[in-house]
DNA sequence: TAACTTATGTCACCCCATGACAAATGACAA
DNA sequence: TTGTCATTTGTCATGGGGTGACATAAGTTA
């Protein structure tokens, strides 16, 4: 009969991570990137450089782990969307709820998303990773995408569909204010502009 | 009264500049990007591995060297464009002439693209870095669109316009064949579906 | 040829990242 | 509680990327 299931391990384990992120973040911001050195951030958590490298693959990694988060959040929004949604209805649907699900949880992980996001602004050094981040989710839209539209992965039209999608979403993040609640604002203003552009029907 | 310009010196610049960029290809297609370092590169070109890095900032910069000299190309053929066509038009028209120019332009070149295009396909590691590119590509040319437009860089729609654009060149490259000429048709396939996707004066 | 400028090599150094091994610590059953 | 086991952690050693400093070699110019 177990209870929580989570032992003291697992949850120290937690607590070690979100200490490296919340220190990294705030050592990023206060100091700069490319100056703070892993081992700063950990011995600010006090713990060896070696063990940081446990439990994320590279600096560039503890600076973007929210955005993953956020990520992972949008794309179980967009599965659990309903199939007769057009790809462009569910992945708009998707996103406005992944930024109230950001605006109205745990303040905690909406405050590093802020300073994630302030941090990826000051830094060029970060862009490359956040751009790879990018690519790699849209290999992964693509596949849902095809499934929408019933073709291959390899077909141009879903392919561009894709793009067109990803780039809606990135010019809402790029520029856009740091906070949820405008962000989504700034959301629905770029969506009203995608949907002067395309024709309707684009993405079918 | 100058003659030629170029003395020794500059040309075994030059030179050597091309040697580590041919060495660097060809070790990084043979052994791949990130086995191969920076002191075999440097090695292969008879040169210390400190002359490398004041050549290249980084092992990635040489990589991709070929990339940035062809979005160079770009980018002044577009900005070579008359200013009464609108952002769609001329940014397709830069982007033909400059698949024509590497297509018959010198083959050691045209060589040189065709490899970095098969190296980063196999090396996730180097896409990071191209995509970074191609957020810089986008930067100056939102300032061209923003031109052509006649709004500020800040404009919602401009972002977006610029955003697509980049977009189009995307799908073109990425999943395309390696070779200039059947990506020019790519190119030309991708122009077709875009248009069948967006409104008429979209861009304006 | 001499004086000057610039590129190169050598050296030392820091940071990121990883494998190996031993020590510490939580999990679990007797 | 105690002993065993699994997992985490720290220490150490190593290698590659990247940079500053300085002396030397080579091209440039008078």
């Amino acid at each position: 009969m177990k209870m929580t299931t989570v032992g003291l391990r697992e949850r120290k384990k937690q607590k070690t991570r979100i200490a490296l992120i919340d220190a990294a973040l705030d050592l990023f911001l206060a100091e700069g990137y490319d100056i703070t050195t892993v081992d700063q951030i950990a011995a600010a958590v006090d713990v060896s450089p070696r063990t940081f490298f446990r439990y994320f693959a590279s600096k560039e990694e503890v600076a973007l782990s929210p955005c993953r988060d956020g990520q992972e959040i949008f794309e179980s929004e967009l599965a659990a969307r309903p199939g007769d949604e057009s790809p462009y209805q569910a992945v708009m649907r998707a996103m406005r709820t992944t930024l109230a699900t950001v605006r109205d949880g745990d303040p905690a992980e909406a405050d590093r998303f802020v300073k994630v996001r302030r941090l990826m602004k000051e830094t060029p050094s970060l862009i490359a990773g956040q751009m790879c981040m990018i690519a790699q989710s849209e290999r992964r839209l693509t596949e849902e995408v095809a499934r929408r539209r019933g073709t291959d992965v390899d077909d141009l039209h879903t392919q561009f569909v894709v793009s067109v999608l990803t780039t809606i979403n990135r010019v809402c993040l790029e520029h856009g204010p740091d906070d949820p609640a405008p962000l989504l604002e700034r959301m629905e203003r770029t969506i009203a502009i995608a949907e002067r552009c395309l024709r309707p029907g684009w993405d079918r």
